[in-house]
DNA sequence: ATTATCTATAGATCTATAGATAATGC
DNA sequence: ATTATCTATAGATCTATAGATAATGC
């Protein structure tokens, strides 16, 4: 019976799980593979049996990360409504991800900024990827500015805009917490709060 | 006479230069000694002569380049005219900076996210700094509120949004070239149409 | 038999220092 | 004499693999 077990995942899974956490958190240089099999409760050599190389290891958990954040981005099937409320859903929901995810942001930052080599496969892999958002989001602001409903910006625009709004409190996130010395509450009610600002300042700049 | 020399900086000045453009390239970790060596022209023993530690050594560098960016924050003497057109003064000349020192941004972000501990001494140092920008910034947009120039927003929301919006383009700028395959000249052309956008969207914010 | 896991280790770095030699300043 | 630079190396990692042993699936 399938609910009896206690569904301890199995050592590669959990070799990855702690890659996972580890990479997050220290990047791929200070993450060394003796680290991540004592975190995973294995011996060092098991981590090079099933992945073979750091680096290969490496590559899996951050594309896999990549690919959670396009994911994310694409899956703002902003419902009926106006054309604001639904670009107001979709930065909310965007923002509240983020919130959730707040590590991932600066890790891939991070290594895409140390590791130019690993951008040429990545965006050759991805680059199809956010198309689908792009035209629907073109279609629906064309259609917008053509009703005299909002603003004219570029979808490319309107998209970096919310992308850099929405990104950069989780960049600075830590430094912010320490440096105001916020209770983990305290720093809940700043980010409800940034958050609601976003939103305004994007439609700020769609209305006329 | 001096112009004669060709000036030649000393071997301790050299490192330190070598030291910046590595760690600015690469980070912290995957920099060595050696490699400074090798690009100061001199030999390893050296850098640690001049500079005891690696640690050491990446500290100082680090700190002059936070400085750099908080200093140019503050040097936003935004001169005459009326409110709105000082903050898009203010926004430009950010942004313009940014756009000569692109590598300094993503360092700055990845070595603190890396590196917590850092960060307790580098706040220390720098909390006192930002304050007279803030107090300014904070009197002059509540005397534009009064009277009734702009609408209300708290000087923390704009500067964040500000930083938000130009600080993303250079972080995504490497992946965003390549993805696009964009030449030097063509990334100038698109980087200075969205410094005109950021100026468009923090001034519709503050609109009536 | 096959797959999972461990122990042990070779080989590659890399940091930091000790100790020798060269250059410079009185 | 003092300061700058070099050569050489000890000691600390860290990655990856070889080879042994334990666990599992027919």
């Amino acid at each position: 019976m399938e609910e009896e077990k206690p569904e301890v995942s199995n050592m590669e899974t959990r070799i990855f799980e702690a890659a996972e956490e580890l990479f997050l958190n220290q990047g791929y240089a200070k993450t060394s593979t003796g680290q991540i099999a004592k975190l995973a409760g294995c011996n060092q050599a098991l981590v090079h049996y099933y992945y073979r190389t750091k680096d290969n290891l490496f590559d899996l958990v951050f594309e896999s990360k990549v690919r959670l954040v396009v994911n994310n981005i694409l899956a703002v099937d902003s419902p009926e409504g106006n054309l604001d409320s639904k670009i107001a859903g979709m930065v909310g929901a965007h923002f509240d991800y983020l919130k959730q995810n707040p590590k991932i942001i600066p890790f891939i930052f991070n290594e895409l900024s140390t590791n130019y080599e690993r951008l040429q496969s990545l965006i050759t892999k991805l680059q199809q990827y956010p198309q689908s958002l792009l035209t629907h989001l073109k279609a629906d602001l064309k259609e917008g500015i053509e009703k005299g409903l909002v603003r004219e910006i570029s979808e490319i625009d309107l998209l970096l805009s919310i992308a850099s709004l929405n990104v950069t409190p989780f960049l600075i996130m830590p430094f912010f917490q320490k440096a105001l010395n916020l209770s983990d509450k305290e720093l809940d009610i700043a980010l409800e709060k940034r958050k609601a600002e976003i939103i305004e300042t994007i439609l700020s700049r769609l209305r006329k």
